[in-house]
DNA sequence: CTGTTAGCGCGTTCAT
DNA sequence: ATGAACGCGCTAACAG
């Protein structure tokens, strides 16, 4: 015991010593370069494995020089240069979002819940605009794979409908989960949301409020959802014993005028629908503003569900009796922790090539009371 | 002439017959890991330097060898890591942004601006939200310092008041440029917008409309935008000579029950006022909503101009006569530019400080038409 | 307990 | 025209 207590006591003599003389010396070298463990290690003329191992307090290593290392980095400023070590180990502890626009609240929020969640796990993000072009897609792709990125999230662009330029990753071992714009194939990994539940429900207001004429404004033909929204109208027309009447169905590209034009085709005829499924938010506005100019009331002569759950609908004096909310924060945390599991297998080594992760979850029809 | 033909002809026979011995030999390596240059030099049997050159298109390396390489590069699916050059550069074409929020659509368009520009220069962006909190800001810039980016944009948090965890990027040679909400400081670049343009604008349109009382909603007292904004607002009541009425001055903390609060402290007064600036456009929904509560009519009984020129408006009934542009997407884009032109800078050893870009740029009110 | 060596992938002198 | 050797900063296997 007594040994021991003078051992450190010495112990701690040697240190003062040092740490004075230390200080002493102490030239902070603000010139240019930042300093690496090989100055440490010259300056107390150690090798730098023992910096290395010090600065990770590394039990083989005596605790005078533990001790004096420390003190040393912290002199000079020392930080780790993560870029070596991201370099060695194969890794970036990046990965990359691909999203078609960060001007759409849709996405943004989405880019927050992958943000969210990478950050809890020290990964970064880096982002990627297709700004719906596929040439712009590939371009991210391949510009992420160059920094090689750990993994990558994407939601696809509306023109995407060929997939090579992610299947080209495999060869990286980059892992790529898809979130809501997802490819129409089986072997993904993938988060999407099912649409059937919201519209099934929006559908059953419909007919609970006694609609009988509930007309479709479906987005451009290409785009998957497009396709999708149209089978699951159906579906939920039959679901509820109405038939299928394609004058009250129509379509928009997005755009402004396109959108005037697709509400115009349903009210500028003798039957027009009482109600209306609305491919999104945005298309809706247009169509509010188009009904009230041509003297329609919103929610009498005409009511109308669409797809987005924006968050301005609160403050709108008219708005539609329900939206149905997709959850994209939700989507992009599923994905993003999917990512992360896929690439935990990498590290791993795990080449077992684990299942397709993939999962739907419902989308959910939130009303909003009248004002 | 003959000579140089018959070489050349020589030279495509050697190829070919190497082509296709090659193509014999294809034997992908899917197995794991990536191809490297040294690979290629074994498979060649010439040296790494040679590959690396050739594979440069290296005057100094001959016609035959070089295609060679390139041969055999695509065969094995080569491409370079660029992880490793970035290491041995320092440098790793990658900034950060920070940004309070990318819910708000103001900085996911700065986002926007930041993401357009940094594209052209084949740079990365990763992306950090301070969600308003001053810690989770100081752990981003440690964060992005150990990533070592090359650079740095921040819109502060309405937190923060100290500015040393950006100081201590300056012994990394990481350049930052402020935006938007900037730093009470000299030392620094920056971009931000002048709200008095603006504001005058505002105050003067009210002024000629024919009120007299032009009441304020501030925002938190701890932001510099609030202080800023109250600052303006005396000169431009000064400057239409009108006096300065603390009745009609409220702030609030941007919360819902907050905004509510203030638009009440003005409107439950006899002497209420006919005009109000507000803090910004969010603040401003509040209190419409809480004025038609009232009772009173917008535009008629009260009336409204803001800050922030949200593309909502277009789509509302009740809308200010105009709302105070601040340019997000300009302001990043010129501090991205900014930013670029520091980068370059320390890329050249240029460190004769160049003299602190600074940009201020006007704001501008967007009238809105009746409806 | 500490030093030596090797290697990550590439570009770059400096020789030859 | 080509190769050998070095270095970027760090970790780790091996050798005392």
């Amino acid at each position: 015991m007594h040994k021991k207590q003078l051992l450190y006591f010495f112990t701690i003599i040697v240190l003062l010593n040092q740490l004075v003389a230390a200080e002493i010396t102490t030239v902070r070298m603000q010139n240019n370069k930042l300093p690496t463990i090989k100055e440490i290690a010259k300056k107390l003329n150690v090798s730098v494995s023992t910096v290395s191992r010090a600065l990770h307090d590394h039990p083989s290593i005596g605790l005078v020089t533990t001790m004096r290392v420390h003190k040393v980095a912290k002199e000079l400023g020392y930080e780790v240069n993560k870029s070596a070590i991201y370099f060695k180990e194969r890794k970036t502890y990046t990965i990359g979002v691909i999203i078609p626009s960060l001007a759409e609240p849709f996405f943004s929020s989405a880019l927050c819940g992958v943000e969210d969640f990478a950050g809890q796990f020290n990964y970064n993000v880096i982002i990627g605009q297709s700004l719906d072009s596929f040439e712009r897609e590939k371009r991210i792709v391949e510009n992420m794979k160059d920094h090689r990125v750990d993994g990558i999230l994407v939601s696809l662009t509306k023109e995407t409908s060929t997939y090579e330029h992610f299947d080209n990753l495999k060869k990286y071992n980059i892992p790529i989960v898809f979130f809501d714009r997802v490819p129409q194939k089986k072997d993904i990994h993938f988060v999407s949301c099912n649409l059937h539940s919201g519209m099934l429900q929006a559908i059953s207001r419909f007919v609970d409020a006694g609609h009988k004429k509930i007309g479709l404004i479906n987005g451009p033909a290409k785009m998957a959802a497009t396709l999708q929204r149209l089978e699951i109208y159906f579906k939920c027309l039959k679901e509820n014993n109405l038939p299928i009447n394609y004058d009250i169905i129509a379509s928009t590209t997005l755009s402004k005028d396109d959108n005037i034009k697709a509400i115009r085709k349903l009210i500028d005829q003798d039957e027009m629908p009482t109600a209306v499924m609305v491919f999104n938010d945005y298309v809706l506005l247009d169509c509010i503003a188009t009904v009230k100019a041509a003297g329609l009331e919103v929610n009498k002569d005409i009511s109308f569900i669409s797809f987005a759950n924006l968050p301005i609908w609160e403050y709108m004096d008219t708005r539609p009796l329900a939206s149905i909310e997709q959850f994209s924060y939700k989507q992009a945390s599923i994905a993003t922790d999917f990512l992360f599991k896929l690439i935990d297998a990498n590290n791993k080594g795990d080449h077992t090539e684990v299942n397709y992760l993939q999962q739907i979850i419902d989308s959910e029809m939130v009303n909003y009371p009248l004002k």
